[in-house]
DNA sequence: ATCGCGAGTTGTGTATACACTGAGGATGTC
DNA sequence: GACATCCTCAGTGTATACACAACTCGCGAT
């Protein structure tokens, strides 16, 4: 793999799990010492996350990670109305029918009372979202979506999930393929508002839950002291 | 201005304008020898453009301006309709309603019978959309659109504009326009989508009439199978 | 004649040196 | 003592050299 592509995975996933928070000071000679790349493939690194808005040239010196606060999430998921209720539209007048009925079935049958449940839960979502985005088919709107994904990764970092939401997530996420089994396009996208409506509130009811709590996402779990599992 | 911004500019003036048709190579060195910049801030411009979509890597060693057929105008315009219809909704229900007041005057009040009318109607188009974004205040939704009109740029030099549809497109937009000073939410989608709808057929009309091509009566998105990315 | 192998060429990936600019501090002057 | 100016330094922008991989072309062997 190349270098510029190792250290962009690096510090996108550092970003999104907040290890590098909002405001941190990206500095090219920093960052290719760290990572242990040179400038070259930094810079490049660093242009993309630039191009995903996960960082931003705060000043023609200074490069910044990006701000992600409950404003940011809002207009987050009107993005995500938009395109995924499109999406969501386009699958049932034109999708697999068949692979969005073994995710109904799958989203259906999936407990979340076992060990690495979320993880599980995650991994079905991104099955659902590859369906998507085969049944879509639409390089603009693909592209749109993965965007908006990238970002979506820092909102479910702040959010700690709860079981009840992703029980609850689960079954949304059952309706919703299966009205894109059945080619049932309003439901496809009245589903999907339903469900990202659901999801927003219980984002932002996390995250009012968690304000004044510890600035390090490590450490506010325990801060908290919710039982999460 | 860097080095790299006017190698990204030029590039992608050129690609917009059809100068570099699709399946051009860009090849770095060459590139980088013609418009007078070195290889650094040509692989940063380049990389802006694969970031955009306007170019892509056909393979590891050479690096092409992507294709732009019908079915891309489709898909393109399939995208535009989910997330203008949006951004028409979002506008229409928080937007200045006095801008749009504005703008839908402008719009009955422009007349296209004179030198420069087309120049003219596209100013106002971009007064409309700086209003749209202004009005829909969500940098994801207006970062996913400017990619969208990046791409559209390419639609509209291959679509040569007669001055029936410059008329009639300027009467949909006055619709649009009053529609969100008016704040009436459907009105505004349905009419964003009359608008995207009328724009694609036009569009496609003209195509088929400088191609010769005939009209594609299903989806031949399927048979084209190789993968853009 | 064809197939295979190897050297040369070409183009990208990476490292690094140089250039330039802006910021901050120190020093000199008023 | 305060302010202005200059110097230094840090950090990015750019150029270029080196590394490496793939494709090509030619030569030789079968």
């Amino acid at each position: 793999m190349r270098a510029s592509d190792r250290a962009y995975r690096t510090l996108l996933i550092e970003i999104q799990s907040g290890v590098l928070p909002p405001g941190t000071v990206i500095a090219e000679v920093e960052q290719s010492t760290r990572l242990g790349v040179s400038r070259t493939p930094m810079r490049e690194a660093i242009g993309r996350l630039v191009a995903d808005g996960l960082v931003a040239q705060q000043s023609p010196r200074v490069t910044v990670v990006t701000d992600f606060n409950a404003d940011d999430i809002r207009d987050l998921f009107e993005a995500r109305r938009a395109l995924e209720g499109s999406a969501a539209k386009l699958a049932a007048s034109r999708g697999d029918r068949a692979a969005f009925g073994e995710l109904a079935e799958a989203f259906t049958a999936s407990h979340l009372d076992h060990e690495g449940a979320v993880d599980d839960y995650y991994a079905l979502i991104a099955r659902f979202d590859a369906a998507l985005d085969a049944a879509v088919d639409n390089s603009y709107l693909t592209s749109a979506l993965r965007t908006i994904r990238t970002h979506l990764a820092r909102a479910r970092r702040l959010a700690r999930d709860n079981q009840e939401r992703l029980a609850a997530s689960t079954a949304e996420h059952a309706l919703i393929a299966s009205a894109i089994a059945d080619g049932d396009l309003e439901l496809a996208a009245h589903a999907t508002h339903v469900h990202l409506h659901n999801a927003l509130v219980s984002i932002l009811d996390s995250l009012e839950a968690s304000t004044g709590a510890s600035p390090r996402p490590g450490d506010s779990r325990r801060a908290t002291g919710e039982g999460e599992q």
